[in-house]
DNA sequence: AACTATTTATAAGA
DNA sequence: TTCTTATAAATAGTT
């Protein structure tokens, strides 16, 4: 269409290219444009010229054209869209967790002590029971842990019982002001007389041999 | 181009449009390619039919075009592929969303009890600390609940009362088994007193009217 | 950028 | 669908 046939090569010369390309350019857009409207087609049209110039056109948000391009491109295998499939399976499993972890979030508030307002009684009930349970349990752990502890205590004072003696000036400083610092902490409910027989002890000996715990957790405390 | 001048909205005629696409799509593709030789563009054209079928011309790997598109289009906010962004910082906000729960689920496991070995001796106390707020606040909700019902219950009894005596028979039976019922379950730790004097006036209030809860919660049991 | 001779695309018909 | 054909549209080369 023009007073010359083309011939389907590069155009060497660069203003000929230049304007052929701003033609051609603009006649492919609006027809890309014209087929999406006649045929009521999706169309996406990227083109950039030899020096880098971007030109688009797209009948709908680009970004969508081309993660249906993928889907398409990527899924013959599969039930048809799968990438579709998969990624609102994702999006299932991720509103899943989601309504889990808020549930769960709400049971913990209710072991915190909060919303307990909207609660019934049975809830109540089985709620208190629980707690009574796990109550009885934790003091049974500190217990252990306590009574495990002097016996590593037992151990340490024969082997370190000696160097103990030699700097005490220093030494009873410290455990002075530690020893304080433990009592102005949470009161105990249980093993109170355990703990004062095991503290003072530990302590003395936790402060010569930066003894490092094995508990998982941060462990920031005297144990 | 043609016989008749074309409207440019979509062809109605399915079989027209059909045509109309056919024709319009090979010319689109073709003058894609034209462009790209020609003027040594980089084309990528995407179409999506109406019923969903794909066509595609790409000058060079579409991929990379729409690399290129990209970071052309987004990189002077972004880092990059933006869609591919997208779905990363989604991919992220459920691996988040995992860690949270799972986070949750063990914490949740101690106040149940369980798992509490790992755990160290100040975390234990502060359980312990935890569970004994929340024992009291349980004892402190059920008891406030157990006193608006008996309130409730003095209100009912008045309008009730004679109604209540006419057809005793059946509603004896029914009030024992239940009363049962309520004796074999958990044993209150509190309120002992108050429950027994509410709990039979309350069943036989219930079992006559059918009064709905309030609570949000599914109560399936007498309150 | 505008013009115009021609080619090309394509709408309608077969 | 495909081919044919009349005609609209695009555009190469020119100004």
């Amino acid at each position: 269409m023009g007073r010359g046939r083309v011939v389907l090569e590069r155009i060497e010369n660069k203003i000929n290219r230049q304007v052929t390309f701003s033609k051609r350019r603009s006649g492919l857009l609006k027809k890309a444009f014209e087929l999406s409207v006649l045929c009521d087609a999706e169309v996406g049209l990227i083109i950039f010229s030899s020096r880098g110039k971007l030109f688009q056109y797209s009948s709908t948000d680009i970004t969508k054209i081309i993660e249906r391009y993928r889907q398409c491109r990527y899924s013959k295998s599969h039930t048809g869209d799968s990438l579709e499939h998969d990624s609102q399976s994702a999006y299932h499993e991720f509103l899943k967790l989601r309504a889990k972890y808020e549930s769960l979030e709400r049971t913990q508030r209710h072991f915190q002590g909060e919303d307990l307002e909207p609660l019934s009684f049975k809830d109540l009930q089985s709620l208190e029971k629980q707690l009574d349970i796990t109550l009885a349990l934790t003091r049974q752990h500190q217990t252990k842990k306590l009574m495990a502890r002097a016996d590593e205590l037992r151990e340490k004072e024969k082997d370190e019982f000696s160097s103990l003696i030699l700097d005490n000036n220093n030494y009873i400083q410290m455990h002075a002001t530690q020893v304080d610092q433990f009592e102005s902490e949470t009161a105990l409910n249980t093993c109170r007389f355990q703990h004062q027989e095991v503290v003072s002890k530990e302590k003395a000996i936790d402060t010569r041999t930066e003894h490092s715990q094995s508990s998982h957790n941060k462990n920031n405390g005297w144990l």
